[in-house]
DNA sequence: CTGGGGAGGGGGCCC
DNA sequence: TGGGCCCCCTCCCCA
């Protein structure tokens, strides 16, 4: 049977195309004399013994390399052998360690069927098959363009006098889905849902999950389904036919790919599949050679153990900072707290700490705005729960929503145990519910009319008061109930009370690390499969992200934009210029070396940060502002850093530049900074 | 051996 | 919901 071992053939072509030297060093050949120098085979039974092992190696998941997923069945394979089978298939994997392909053009049980038939050059081996189970057949490997099963199928449907041209057929890919059909192929998990179906087409019987025991990487839970849930497969992708298969994203920097983003977002749209994409009508296998150009590069991912994942994540370098943190007194601590964006001692105001004694008193305080605004310093005691924070991976984080949820943890009960059941608590309100969900619903109850009503009656200003309303209300009217951020829009302030929730509400489903942001799980989750749609251009090299194929490319480019203010020095990356610029507030001792040349780089990047800017716009922003500097009234308000820059660093940058290079004695008198830092 | 820079990768979070 | 940016950790290379 000469479909018998096609597959193979396949194998060995690409094969012999790739190692002239494979067979007994001959050179590459023809494909008749290829084909004939196969049927000479020395060992007959070599392809079929070669195959035999393939097959028994996947069906134990043994050296499985890709996953492939079918609307909700899950199947692994080999990716040589897959793109061995079919060039389609081979552009597929040779970016990815898991690829999708639309259910709507091959069902599961269809896929089973070809899987099994690129491995064993069989087709419905010894099971009845009807001509409905060889048109769904013939219709997926035609999109799937594997021509020697196109060609099986044909065959088989003309003997039978069924076969005419596929689109006249009205055979749906799923066809009658060749029940009871017994396949070697191991579906990795199979959760048949109600997903609605073509009226048409009759339902998919559920297959039973084979090999379950090899164990390699199976999923918990259903991974198709989780793959939707957390967007990784998105509807639109998976059920339409523009949609397709590659999970990868084009990179932006392709120009051939601007017509994937039709549909698509830009995330979404796709590394260019050549003919164009993953679900244009099978053409010839020539133009996918194209694919083969980029670097191929597999991404395994061991992590799957959240106890790796969290032990790979030490106390990051600030933390040890605060350990060792010296006497509130100390004007180089000051400093160094200011530019690390940790809060100074100064922050509350004790008007506000009043308020909320009061409220206090008046048992008016929620469980969880009873904690001061702010954790000052003298109210920090010692940090004896780092080893209980490390679930959410925010150890040593002293951003002021990770010192928040420390202090509640630390000082105010704010355990489970003291809500009883209800775990779930609502920020603003403090309210307590049992389930997420209804914590959710309770938090979408709160309009934005209560959001701004409640912080204008309550809540502390850190910034500029309501009496005074001044550029930062102005450009972030939307404060948090719980510490002193404020927002454009109320979704991003709602966006932001996720991160003072006690419970995470988006865990990765793979390894249970729990995030505040769907985005950052999703992103979290390709991590875990491989996923890198964005390729340089230059080199080949893959990203999970597109910012970091922007910093990239500046490797290619030679550009640095980033230029560290004390010494000059320019640097591709920002994140290695703060490295740097750690070096020249680090001294050899490994203490704070901090001279006020140093703050002014921090000073801008400060600036910007809680003006809600960007970076590059600080130094435009600290002279367009220098006017509310000029305000004494606005100053007493102003952050005191701020403050004591207008008072003594002068108004402009390029003045602040000057004097602070001719005022580093400053950065020695502690009176200076005494004066900036007491309320 | 060590310090510094380059660069890959992950998480947080605002827009 | 995804993009973009920031921050961090880490590894590697080199002087």
């Amino acid at each position: 049977m000469r479909q018998k071992g096609g597959g193979f053939q396949l194998l060995l072509s690409q094969a012999h195309s790739r190692y002239p030297l494979l067979h007994h060093g001959t050179p590459p050949q023809a494909g008749g004399q290829l084909n004939t120098m196969l049927d000479a085979m020395e060992v007959p039974s070599h392809s079929r013994q070669l195959l035999l092992q393939l097959n028994s190696q996947r069906t134990k998941g043994f050296l499985c390399d890709v996953i492939i997923v079918v609307q909700n069945a899950l199947f692994r394979a080999h990716k040589n052998i897959l793109a061995a089978s079919s060039v389609y298939l081979k552009s597929l994997v040779v970016h990815d360690n898991l690829i999708n392909l639309d259910h709507e053009m091959v069902s599961p049980s269809i896929f089973r069927i070809i899987l099994d038939f690129i491995y064993t050059g069989r087709l419905g081996d010894g099971e009845p098959t009807s001509e409905q189970l060889f048109g769904a057949v013939l219709a997926a490997a035609s999109y799937l363009q594997i021509s020697d099963l196109v060609s099986l199928c044909k065959k088989k449907l003309k003997r039978n006098g069924k076969y005419c041209h596929v689109r006249n057929t009205g055979y749906s890919p799923y066809g009658s889905l060749a029940r009871g059909l017994r396949a070697a192929t191991p579906v990795i998990q199979s959760c048949f849902t109600s997903t609605p179906r073509p009226v048409d087409l009759p339902p998919v019987e559920p297959v039973n999950p084979i090999n379950t025991h090899c164990g390699e990487l199976y999923a918990s839970v259903s991974q198709a389904n989780q793959l939707h849930q957390h967007g990784l497969c998105p509807p639109e992708r998976h059920c339409s036919p523009l949609c397709g298969l590659d999970l990868s994203k084009k990179s932006p920097n392709r120009p051939s790919a601007q017509h994937h983003s039709d549909g698509l977002s830009a995330s979404d749209s796709r590394e260019p599949t050549i003919s164009g994409r993953p679900d244009s009508p099978p053409v010839s296998a020539s133009v996918l050679t194209n694919h083969s150009s980029y670097k191929d590069q597999t991404h395994p991912y061991q992590k799957l153990d959240s106890s790796d994942q969290q032990a790979s994540h030490p106390e990051p370098f600030r933390t040890s900072v605060t350990q060792d943190t010296p006497s509130r007194t100390d004007p180089q601590e000051l400093m160094f707290r200011w530019m690390k964006h940790e809060p100074l001692g100064s922050y509350v105001d004790e008007s506000d700490r009043e308020k909320d004694l009061e409220r206090d008193d008046k048992g008016e305080n929620s469980p969880l705005s009873q904690q001061p605004r702010y954790p000052s310093i003298e109210s920090n005691e010692p940090d004896d729960d780092k080893s209980t924070s490390e679930e959410t991976g925010s150890s040593g984080d002293p951003s002021p929503s990770a010192n928040m949820e420390r202090y509640h943890c630390n000082h105010l009960g704010y355990e489970p145990e003291s809500f009883g059941d209800n775990l779930y608590v609502c920020i603003p309100c403090g309210k307590g519910f049992p389930s997420s969900e209804q914590l959710n619903a309770h938090v979408e109850a709160h309009n934005e009319e209560d959001l701004y009503h409640k912080e204008s009656m309550d809540t502390p200003v850190p910034f500029l008061d309501k009496s005074s309303q001044g550029l930062g209300d102005i450009i972030r009217p939307y404060r948090c109930s719980s510490c002193d951020k404020s927002y454009k829009d109320p979704a991003t302030l709602r966006q932001h009370e996720k991160t003072h929730w006690l419970t995470r509400p988006y865990p990765c489903s793979i390894c249970g690390k729990k995030f505040t942001q769907r985005g950052t799980m999703t992103r979290h989750m390709r991590s875990h499969l491989g996923l890198k749609p964005f390729a340089c251009d230059a080199c080949g090299m893959r990203f999970t992200r597109q910012y970091r194929l922007t910093e990239h490319m500046r490797i290619h480019s030679g550009e640095k934009p980033y230029e560290c203010q004390v010494c000059g020095g320019k640097f591709a990356q920002q994140r290695n210029l703060i490295s740097h610029m750690k070096m020249h507030t680090t001294g050899p001792d490994g203490k704070p070396k901090l001279d006020f040349s140093d703050s002014v780089y921090a000073m801008a990047k400060f600036t910007a940060d809680h003006l809600g800017l960007k970076q590059e716009k600080a130094a435009e922003i600290l002279s367009q502002t220098s006017h509310f500097l000029n305000d004494p009234k606005t100053i007493e308000s102003l952050y005191p850093l701020a403050k004591f820059t207008a008072e003594h660093l002068g108004l402009s940058q390029e003045k602040a530049v000057e004097v602070l290079s001719q005022s580093q004695h400053l950065a020695n008198d502690s009176r200076i900074i005494e004066r900036f830092s007491s309320p």
